[in-house]
DNA sequence: ATGAAAGCGCTAACAC
DNA sequence: GTGTTAGCGCTTTCAT
């Protein structure tokens, strides 16, 4: 194993040099700093991770909290950060907590506490609902840990960024996508209620029925849970109504899969009796039949950027000293038409 | 910050103590144990993970070895690591590999090079192709890094578990199947040709079709790379042919999902005219219509018997002294019949 | 602009 | 069975 003081004595410098020029420090001639790289390079000289963390108290890891990484949103969100995260030299590690702890202060405080002191992460990525706590968002904040948060939210935060689409926009024009096919009868799938998602798709479904002059009717807005089996079931309640929506717009895409296997049960044909539109363009939208319309979310990019702020904040550590102040960083949705859609 | 030495004076003995009490070794009177551990609990000691790293030469980090996170296959047998990993306090990070650093020797050593003493790995675990690379394999064993494989494979290795299911048995229940349903004419979709799934899964369609004493049509066997397109088009050719099947077992649900689209767009009725079953009863399985017959690979498992094995070999640290020599984990597959398939 | 010395929090080696 | 001592490889502090 090659260390350090290696390093130096093969280029003739001290140990402290050598640590000014791998972490870049100014105050070094230029002279010793190519000594040094050669020397690095001829020695096949690596850091030790460990070492390094130990005194400087950073782990080059950042941290992606979620309830799972199963599902087509955080995994893509994951393969984007997760790539971001290799290129920049850090670590990405996904750090499981239960909706439970989430929701118990107590709980929250102890996770916290626990995964704060053991991992000491150099940053954090919240995913929904996590990027929705006021609490987790203050604790981290207190413990000077740079956030990521994902998804749209309510957080006021001066420290850290947000980055989504504009949900109510995006979830507007795919309401009058719709109408402009000339429904006028249209059901709503929910998503989860804390997720700030469902609210505001809901609100940009609302929106365009209003602009268009069409008056909501509650009967037709089921909850869901963001799954297949909860679209499915919304969807077998509102095509068995005497006076059924022509058309189902679900808060995301395995809720959209599930109205589509509930019209087949019933023999209801898509988009032929019912259209159905979703929402994320998850893989499984172009995998079934009729593919799906639907609006894309940039989830790679969600990932990335996520992390491309983490390693800035690093750089500036701890201190906030960017004049960027808080900002949500809204990126581009797309409007994708497929085959799930067509007119009355 | 709260450091082993605050809990040793607390409890009164030496820091050597608590040292052994946290890390369950014996020699250690179990009043002493109890007291420490009280201490622990009352101050709220955590360790830290870096001082431990850098003294005992561990990383407490197990890397799982892919080309990318995206994917039922990957990203569930991970989200079982996970679990596992974070059960028993390792953290688990994905390091991503190109199929051309893998497929190039010298690439493949350079890579391995900088992976092992940058991120020194307590363990890793590799899923296809990288747990079918002889190299890769040699390169990790002389590192001594605990090896978990999951998959087919033919690596001969003493010092390491490979964990998979009996892909030729499962396919060939899937065939047999198809068979009593009284199809005779079955198509059968290949998957990547360095995958040893692809030869097992092959060689299990084929044994049914001899034991039922039916002629392997080599024509109605077509290639594919176990993605959802790959499977579309190979659709596309088989039942565009003259002489279709009637039947068509795709080595993955991927690709059986294209098969139905294929059907689909072709007017083609499944099951009524055309039988179609999948491999690894992925969550695209169920969310399809119709939903699809297909052998359930135990991933969760999958993933938690890797890290189960090699938080066992870490113990030993190094050492292969269990009795246990190279053994392969096979453990059981399941047959999921839902309404892909049906009569001739 | 450079270097010497101290020490991060823990475990290994070795006493007792 | 328990405690003492040393030191992992680096960065920080302070001196020059």
């Amino acid at each position: 194993m090659v260390r350090m003081i290696d390093v130096a004595n093969h280029a003739g410098v001290s140990l402290k040099t050598v640590s000014r020029v791998l972490n870049n420090e100014p105050h070094v001639q230029d002279t010793l700093r190519n000594k040094v790289h050669a020397s690095v390079k001829e020695l096949g000289y690596v850091p030790s991770a460990s070492a390094r963390s130990l005194r400087s108290n950073r782990t080059y890891t950042f941290h992606l909290i979620s309830r799972t990484v199963e599902g087509n949103f955080v995994n893509t969100v994951q393969s984007g950060a997760l790539r971001a995260s290799q290129k920049h030299g850090y670590n990405l590690v996904v750090s499981l907590m239960s909706f439970e702890t989430l929701n118990h202060p107590e709980d929250l405080e102890s996770w916290s506490k626990a995964f704060l002191t053991q991992k000491k992460p150099d940053g954090v990525i919240l995913v929904p609902p996590y990027s929705d706590s006021p609490l987790f968002n203050e604790i981290l904040n207190k413990a000077g840990i740079p956030i990521s948060r994902i998804g749209p939210n309510e957080i006021k935060d001066m420290n850290n960024v947000n980055i989504t689409i504009d949900d109510s926009i995006a979830a507007k024009e795919a309401t009058n996508h719709l109408i402009s096919l000339g429904h006028r009868r249209i059901g709503f799938i929910r998503g989860y209620e804390d997720h700030g998602a469902t609210h505001k798709r809901f609100k940009g479904y609302s929106d365009a029925l209003q602009d268009a002059g069409i008056e909501l009717d509650p009967s037709i807005v089921k909850p869901g849970f963001f799954s297949f089996e909860s679209g499915m079931n919304a969807g077998l309640d509102l095509l068995s109504m005497d006076n059924r929506p022509t058309a189902i717009f679900a808060a995301n895409d395995d809720m959209a899969a599930g109205v589509i296997v509930a019209a087949y049960r019933n023999n209801i044909k898509v988009p032929e009796e019912i259209s159905v539109i979703g929402f994320d363009d998850s893989e499984l939208a172009e995998r079934i039949w009729p593919t799906l319309s639907t609006i894309r979310q940039p989830l790679i990019k969600y990932g990335e950027q996520a992390v491309e702020y983490l390693v800035n904040r690093a750089g500036n550590n701890t201190k906030n000293d960017n004049n960027k102040p808080s900002w949500t960083d809204i990126l581009d949705y797309q409007f994708i038409l497929r085959e799930s859609t067509g007119p009355v």
